[in-house]
DNA sequence: ACTTGACTTGGAGCTGACTCCAAGTTATAA
DNA sequence: TTATAACTTGGAGTCAGCTCCAAGTCAAGT
């Protein structure tokens, strides 16, 4: 298993679409583990990293934030056992439902205007979904590692 | 038609879920007309405003930023004579299929931890959707309607 | 030995979407 | 009348998620 090529920065941020400055950056908020390094200076990337990368893409272009993405790259390697890891699981099923949600809200209009509920009646309980708190926000920022 | 009930920055804020302040801030953005004033200088709202401000808040919900939120609100009045915009629901129809493909996305995750492609083999082409900016392949998602 | 280029670090700057604040004005109730 | 609450404005600050930059280091080629 996992054939021992190595990359550089440059390659991974072609491989994997991540500006180097990104690569960097998430190391630095540790989104990623601190990368090996070539005679202790240039960092070096194996596959495994770069999958790990592009998770990270994949579940952001679903709307997740790079603190929700966090937990997921902690669950030990996401390589080998994961099925052991239901825990990820769990989450990338809330996840989802919460796009489902989003989803419904998008429906929502759209049947709000298929409708016609906009023509005449208008204005009484438009969008129903809007009424809760939901996916604001959320700020809960209270681990800073020194 | 449009009752003549009037609030006040409060009430609406109330009624909205925006806060007094995001409401004066998307003023200030145009993306909210200038609201008229009760004496010249207190903000007033009729139901039609607070309709916008929770179209508003479907929109972003679905995760529309302001500026792609901004056409939506210039189209006229989005109140009267809105099935004469079709510019307003193709807008909308595109952002829908934004959103199914952020389905797809997560579908895509999904499967790839149900089938164990991550055990033993792994780190060849893990997540294909994240190579390019869109063509992903789209398995059309049977339609889960109600 | 020298140049070039890829890399390093730390930190500054930027955009979007707020959120907070101060200082002033107006409306209302006692 | 006066105190208080509700509101106004302009502008500053915040937070996430980058992006850019300067100054320095290191490896390879000539």
């Amino acid at each position: 298993m996992s054939d021992t090529e190595l990359y550089s920065i440059k390659e991974t941020s072609e491989k994997t679409g991540l500006s180097e400055d990104t690569i960097r950056y998430y190391e630095k908020i540790e989104l990623l583990p601190r990368a090996k390094r070539k005679g202790n200076t240039h960092r070096v990337y194996r596959s495994e990293d770069l999958f790990m990368m592009k998770i990270i893409t994949c579940l952001k272009k679903t709307g997740m934030s790079l603190d929700e993405i966090r937990p997921y790259m902690n669950l030990s390697s996401f390589n080998d056992d994961l099925t052991a890891s239901p825990e990820l699981y769990e989450l990338l099923q809330e996840h989802k439902k919460k796009i489902e949600n989003q989803m419904a809200s998008l429906q929502q209009i759209m049947d709000l205007i298929d409708s016609k509920l906009l023509q005449g009646n208008v204005i009484s309980e438009p969008c129903t979904i809007t009424g809760g708190k939901q996916t604001m926000p959320m700020k809960s920022r209270e681990d800073k590692t020194p």
